[in-house]
DNA sequence: GGGTACAATGAGAATGATTATCGTTATTTT
DNA sequence: AAAATAACGATAATCATTCTCATTGTACCC
């Protein structure tokens, strides 16, 4: 999967180089509240019309995620959801229903930039996610 | 970061109640110092001469999860690293060479207690994953 | 304008980790 | 010890993701 970087600056890239199926992929992402799946995406792009295949959903999501444009969680059960990269959104997920409710803030505010600075690694995001169980689970026998 | 909870509350069991082989998987994922595949787990505890299958190693580490005894991370292609739950590792992980280079301290120690207090939520264990391009990577056209 | 090189694409096959099934074997309960 | 329940193993099924490869699009050069 090519890729295509500005050999200028070590940055993500503007979106201008995109291809038209591509930015379709991030406008369709950006347009959404909430980090989906790749084969939502897919289906959804083909509803408003759009013609394009499910590899080059992925391939579109893997080199977006290369250019910093894109992130992605995996969920318990192996599917990976996207979102564009500017939410910071973490989630509480329980071990025992597999809900998952989006914490209010991120806890990694201030201490990112510090990271970056002390680190030989060019930090795009990051993602972060706590485990354990909640409220309704804690009363019931599991 | 650990749990510990109260034997008197709806809590996960203390490991008194593992099968035989729950046991096995749990301390053979207590000697490896690094995060591993169910099925990496599998084939060294036969190699050991454990006599279990594999959806036995998968509920196991289930079933150890949900008592938090265990935590899981997921691989960029898809798979999941089992790991006993008292290390606090993290990983600096390069979108371009796949690479992850455990960072050597958690930037959250402070900050979950504090989180545990204010949700209604029973935290067991978090996961955290910065990602971005490693030093190498930067230096070579994609 | 035509040609060449290479990037992007689509359809479907292949992969591979994880789950489900189901008959069997331990383990606990009564 | 029988009955009830939980754990297990082997293997089939699932399903997200990746690979293959033939085709199409695009950029650049002559």
């Amino acid at each position: 999967m090519t890729v295509m970087l500005d050999p200028s600056s070590h940055s993500p890239l503007p979106t201008t180089r995109l291809t038209t199926k591509q930015k379709a992929v991030l406008t369709q992402l950006e347009q959404l509240q909430e980090a989906v799946s790749a084969q939502r995406l897919y289906t959804e792009l083909r509803q408003q019309g759009e013609s394009l295949g499910l590899a080059t959903v992925y391939r579109s999501l893997d080199l977006l995620k290369l250019r910093g444009l894109v992130q992605s969680r995996t969920t318990a059960d192996g599917e990976a959801l996207y979102s564009p990269i500017q939410q910071d959104q973490h989630y509480l997920t329980c071990l025992q229903c597999g809900n998952s409710v989006p914490l209010g803030f991120c806890p990694l505010q201030k201490m990112e930039n510090q990271l970056r600075r002390s680190q030989a690694f060019t930090i795009y995001y990051h993602t972060l996610e706590f485990f354990g169980v909640c409220e309704p689970c804690t009363h019931q026998a599991p």
